[in-house]
DNA sequence: TATTGACATATTGTCTGACAATGTGTCAAT
DNA sequence: ATTGACACATTGTCAGACAATATGTCAATA
């Protein structure tokens, strides 16, 4: 038994497997990532000081640092007071700006974003119907009347519009896919931006919006779902009559 | 004109703004993420020596170092040889490692992720009706093979099953899909497996995955969403069967 | 009491300089 | 054409240092 694991590290179809022999930083890195994911250490709980892990790890503190930034950027570490830094649970932004930047460098378009958008607004409008609380019925309410002030100010209408579609996912009481969708927000946001500066749809968007909001305090799935796919085939048609390119790559001004 | 800018960097609201001090590392770090994003920095190039760049923007090789490693783990940068190091296209898979890990440390259950599950893979079903080439239906076709001659064998089965799903994603011509629900993938993995292994649903899976595929292969957009349909609310009811708790948190095998 | 100033201490950020391990290229020997 | 020997470049790691900054304590002050 012993051996036949020790087999399966060195040998495969009568071959060596490729020698895994990884940086120490790397190691180090990994060993921290599991501890966190196991909850061996708890998010908010300061991570131990540089020379401690050194110690710990019996490598030189440079190791360490580097091992640490490995982590830094997944968002799984921050720093509590720009000094120690302690364990986080990584915000649904932090967590996807990976996939937000492979996705930019993997030149998707509008369209193939805007079809997952098809896919997961309306199920999030349909799912809200289940779901949500009186809590965030209120949120929507004050973000339809934000909306409606907001008619002229384009900057507010951006912020209200993209709040309005966080609430209704976080409506659906599912963590997974606000996060699933966040690469969404961050990728759209200049699209929404360009559209409402050059198209003012103020009074469409306050109209669907609040179709929306009355179908779900209904819980009327069918229609919730059906308003917020129309609302969806307007952005479409707002990214082509602002001279935005549909089938073109998104372009990277959102970093 | 030149003071108003200077003013937004200072003061906001009549109040000063937070001294960004950022650390030299994230700085660098920064800097040469926008120049990959850029595109002056293009996938495939060698990354300059660590002392070059140390030279260029003024710092030691530690700092050079530190800001490195920030990049390597969402995949931007990559190992050529084991030495230098080169500018990546970031996997699919990389990209997503931060949302899975996110995921599950916020203890998102089967069903949230089951959640957006219908939405994306019936999705899929649907598009890849529409632009599927000749050379993935092949693909789908050998695949059916697989899966009928790994009816026995849960491991080749595993595979097959999740191959399966990858070439119709593949098949709608959609990259950014393919990378968001490649989160889907990673965590709903163990669960594949645990229910592969305890429910041996050979039969059912290549049942579903052929109507599927003829479906497909007749651009019959409705069938072929219904059937993944189906397939999905299998799958919801093998986890159930296999024991597992569908409105629990996922657990961390996958790491 | 609450605020301030002075000070020691701990921790991170950065630097310097070094060495080991490993991949690359060259050139001669076979 | 393959091998061996060698110099060279580059990364990984180490040791030790110092500067900048956050924390805590304590006395002085209004």
């Amino acid at each position: 038994m012993y051996l036949m694991n020790k087999m399966t590290d060195t040998l495969a179809d009568g071959k060596f497997l490729k020698l895994n022999r990884a940086p120490a930083y790397q190691a180090v890195s990994q060993k921290i990532r599991s501890a966190i994911i196991n909850g061996e250490l708890k998010a908010g709980e300061l991570l131990p000081t540089e020379m401690d892990l050194a110690e710990q790890f019996g490598v030189t503190r440079t190791t360490i640092r580097e091992a640490i930034r490995l982590l830094e950027y997944g968002g799984l570490i921050g720093r509590a007071d720009r000094k120690r830094l302690v364990v986080c649970l990584p915000s649904k932004e932090s967590a996807s700006n990976s996939l937000s930047t492979a996705m930019l460098m993997h030149e998707v378009t509008f369209k193939e974003l805007w079809q997952i958008a098809m896919g997961l607004e309306p199920l999030a409008a349909g799912l809200a119907c289940e779901s949500i609380s009186t809590e965030l019925k209120e949120k929507l309410a004050t973000n339809l009347e934000q909306t409606a002030a907001a008619k002229s100010d384009t900057k507010e209408l951006l912020e209200a519009e993209i709040e309005f579609h966080n609430l209704i996912a976080q409506a659906t009481c599912n963590n997974a896919l606000l996060m699933a969708r966040e690469p969404l927000n961050q990728l759209f946001y200049p699209a929404f931006k360009a559209v409402i500066d050059r198209m003012h749809p103020g009074g469409r968007i306050l109209d669907c919006h609040t179709r929306m909001y009355e179908a779900i305090c209904q819980g009327d799935k069918k229609t919730a779902e059906e308003w917020m796919r129309k609302h969806m085939v307007d952005f479409e048609r707002g990214i082509k009559m602002a001279g935005l390119d549909f089938n073109g790559p998104i372009d990277h001004q959102s970093l």
